[in-house]
DNA sequence: AAACAGTTAATTACACACAATTAACTATAT
DNA sequence: ATATAGTTAATTGTGTGTAATTAACTGTTT
């Protein structure tokens, strides 16, 4: 009997290669980000386990690395849950983010050889063009690459295991300030800024490029929140 | 007929009342940190459940954890083995530290209050002390409570979640440079200097002394690993 | 009517079993 | 003698079963 997938919101990509936790694991973190998954929500190991036809094994094993990811929190006897968004918890890792945004642009003025410059242009023309598209998603597609570029060029990998990781947390409120569309020529502006500090090599100047492009990003994904928050209260 | 326990290299504490896989998670962690589990050494599920007396359900959960917290790496249908210890992983770990050590102190000046300050000074006259015993172990928990007041003033949990993790990291090597006698009584004038720019709220001071402090620790830490390889090499 | 106790349903925590894949060892052929 | 193929042992990856605990609901008592 062909179990007919209720419902598709944790779609399983089986096109990868990976073993099933992993893929279970992707897919909960992809879930959770986009919001398909909401703060609050309980993850029940037979109901995902039917959802995404595996047994309650891999997903138990995916939900132990959102625990320490903390996308999720454990409750005791009671399974995992949906971890909250809050204004203070998004503060605490964008402050975090800043800090280790700014040794990742003073690394990378130190330490990108000319080619590894030279796509950072080319993923900053992108940007720009992506931009011109108005669609969300290319365009955040097209932010990721760029950043990507310069925190590779520091060749820390922890840091770059880092930042992907504090990064993913914002993504949870991305898809808010993408939106701000008065932000969008700000954006192409403060990542020529960047760009040219590291392309000049000048730490001082790129460091402060950064620094007022994750300000404004702060500013922007708490006035989403706020507006948010006037929503849905009741 | 009574498992005799052949070896106790990983002892169960089962004073704590928490969940197996956290019991088994923190005795892993604390094996590899402390160095009883060795780099490249492989962790067999079967093996080491019988050797704890659990199954390897909790066993392979809490290796999900180690994995994703980099203290093992995972090859593929061969299990998990301890990762690896080198110079060049040590610096990046503490490039990254450094950044957020300096950030934390930075939001320690603003942030903490009369009587936190107060508990640092305190820590800061028992790290005096136990450096006097010459006791590593002593000296090392002296050192953990002095910086963990600073990060708790920072009121980020977010740093503070990073920084346990990243200083954990660090104590594979501590155990090491710790046991370098030149340094303590530099140790005691580089807590001194931290604990003072913070008290007056002087963030360019404290800053450097933090600086001043994470550098020399690197420096001790590399010393001594070149010293082992040159032990260790045949 | 409200509160408390008892019972039931649901869900995790843990253990165990089986299948699949890899690695090592042996035997045979060139 | 060496290389290759076949076989076996060992270990992970995944699925399933069982006990224990929690939460909710119902019935009874004050």
């Amino acid at each position: 009997m062909e179990e007919p997938l209720k419902d598709d919101l944790i779609r399983v990509e089986l096109s990868e290669f990976l073993p099933l936790r992993d893929v279970v694991f992707n897919a909960l973190r992809k879930a959770i980000l986009t919001g398909r998954l909401k703060p609050g929500e309980r993850l029940m190991e037979v109901h995902l386990g039917e959802q995404m036809g595996v047994s309650r094994t891999p997903i138990r094993e995916a939900i132990r690395k959102l625990e320490l990811e903390g996308l999720v929190v454990m409750v005791p006897r009671r399974g995992a849950e949906v971890a909250g968004m809050t204004v203070k918890s998004m503060q605490d890792v964008l402050e975090v983010r800043r800090s280790l945004d700014v040794l990742s642009v003073e690394l990378a003025c130190d330490r990108m050889s000319e080619t590894e410059l030279e796509r950072l242009r080319e993923a900053g023309n992108k940007f720009t063009q992506a931009i011109k598209t108005g669609n969300a998603a290319v365009m955040a597609e097209a932010d990721v690459v760029f950043h990507d570029i310069i925190v590779a060029g520091t060749g820390n990998l922890r840091l770059q295991q880092l930042l992907n990781n504090l990064a993913e947390q914002i993504y949870r409120y991305r898809f808010v300030y993408l939106q701000d569309d008065i932000r969008h020529e700000l954006l192409v502006d403060e990542h020529e800024a960047v760009y040219h500090g590291i392309r000049n090599r000048n730490k001082i100047a790129a460091v402060e490029a950064v620094r007022i492009h994750i300000d404004n990003q702060e500013q922007s994904i708490i006035r989403h929140i706020e507006a948010e928050k006037f929503r849905t209260e009741e």
